[in-house]
DNA sequence: TTTT
DNA sequence: TTTT
């Protein structure tokens, strides 16, 4: 339960592969460097400027999975999550902040891109966090499930269906 | 699973009791009305233009039985959900379409507000999703769960199928 | 100004090339199709199921001019609008509604996609092509702004200078 | 323009009134202290766990002058904006990170709240950013305008700080 | 430091 | 039909 809304919303590209590793139990974490840039023309100068924002996005579990399977540096992503500030001290005894965001939910973006390649299909598995009505109807299990918030044990199982985007004109309703 | 993204945010006020009724299979379906407006003044007239947005949300399960014990007209909410158009022939043969947001997490905000003084706390239940970290890490219960994503055993009967949404004639556009 | 909030986000891709039409003071006004999609399992049946949600996307001004210019059936977008539903009666003499998301800001994303082999986009716009750091080799551009807000009168000069994105692994702060 | 989405949405309370200074060129900027929590039932031990965020937030210009005006410690607050990571030194030398949320949108939610009974008016503020339709067509001026981005002349400048990241691994907290 |  |  919160009291509030604490919500990260990015698309934005991949600096580095996922770095993945795993706790004692065996759950997976990735970390992720997602840039996020902006650029303007400087009203006096008339000089172009640009701002690039990079973000250290966490995910745990089946989605920290995927994302090491799946993302590469250079990959489009979008993310959402939700903020998440920590207080450590570092070796030299001074404290410190640093704030993440905790990934609930990821898609891929684009063509595989990414520098070398990129996982192969990634299409097939982006998802979004299910909505209501169609859960009702009888499962959704969703074969996909990038959120942290549906898994249960039976895996995402990224296969899955490959044609994305394919719709001929008649689909359309208007 | 989905490839894409499908998300509405909402900050609205109520414009009546939430209307709940129930499925076949005792699942709580519930139909609101949030107001969401603004103003501006005209630059040619100068006179105060205002335009009210009203949204028809769609709460399934667990989030439908929220709003319908707490929800009441003039309440202020945030509503997170998606989009769902839907097709419908009414009873003149007439072939229209009514687009729903599908609420998966609500939030009461401010006080109890309403006319009537609303239900009074409420306050306990607002919710948002859960974000990845605790939610691996063992924890993650959260009593309240106003989402209609997190929700585990009893569940909101995913089964339900078309009933969810099914329209009669009278439900239609406001 | 306004009492509350009303706000989509979409990403997802266009059914059809866009339709963009002038007002009589030659405001440019598009009408974009946008499919999002979402696939499950169901849990009965054990099969593939998947419902395409299509999303009828206004622009006005100068977001209308790039989307009829650069964007094209089967291209990946990101949209951010706000719901409007308007009544209206068809030449039958019924009334009806008809939910559309007025858009605020609008990205391209990924490759120029597109079932047709996605028109070449037009140099500067292809942006948003993640080929890794190769994304800064003449891709994303336009130097203005497809943000409805940020706006003057300066047009958001579709030629522009090509370097944003591109990084370095040292550029990335962790 | 933006290479990316880099959008937060906060739903939190103030905890503490919000510090406003002035840039020698007389812009405002407000610096918030908002709160978003959540709790939840230990799944183990039963009992009741909490967690809170602090997200500091900053404003600039007619946003952060209205909030220095109307917002109150306490008071609950819809903001929007983005991520903004500084790197600084602090007085004993030492580089440190601080991640703020430049706050582009702003709404006061319920009502005046806060300990000490808050600002009443606050109400006639509320904005949200302006959308298309309305802009274009001449009218929009919106009296209130409590968006960061609907201003014009003077900008915000919140002189684009270039320094962005750039850690080292001992100040990574894990 | 808020709120429930 | 709400809210300010």
């Amino acid at each position: 339960m919160a009291r509030g809304i604490n919500k990260v919303i990015l698309v934005g590209n991949l600096g580095n592969d996922p770095e993945v590793r795993y706790t004692g139990s065996g759950t997976a974490i990735a970390t992720l460097s997602v840039a996020t840039s902006e650029s303007w023309t400087d009203k006096q100068s008339g000089e172009r400027q640009e701002r690039t924002e990079w973000h250290r996005v966490k995910m745990f579990g089946k989605l920290a999975e995927i994302a090491g399977e799946y993302l590469k540096k250079g990959r489009q992503v979008y993310i959402e999550g939700s903020l998440r500030t920590e207080k450590y001290t570092d070796k030299s005894g001074v404290e410190k902040y640093s704030t993440d965001i905790v990934a609930s939910d990821m898609q891929m973006l684009g063509g595989p891109g990414g520098g070398e390649g990129g996982g192969s299909g990634g299409g097939g598995f982006q998802r979004e966090r299910p909505q209501g009505g169609q859960r009702q109807q009888g499962g959704g299990n969703y074969g996909g499930g990038y959120d942290n918030q549906a898994r249960g044990g039976s895996a995402p199982s990224p296969s899955a269906p490959a044609n994305t985007g394919g719709f001929e004109d008649d689909d359309i309703p208007f």
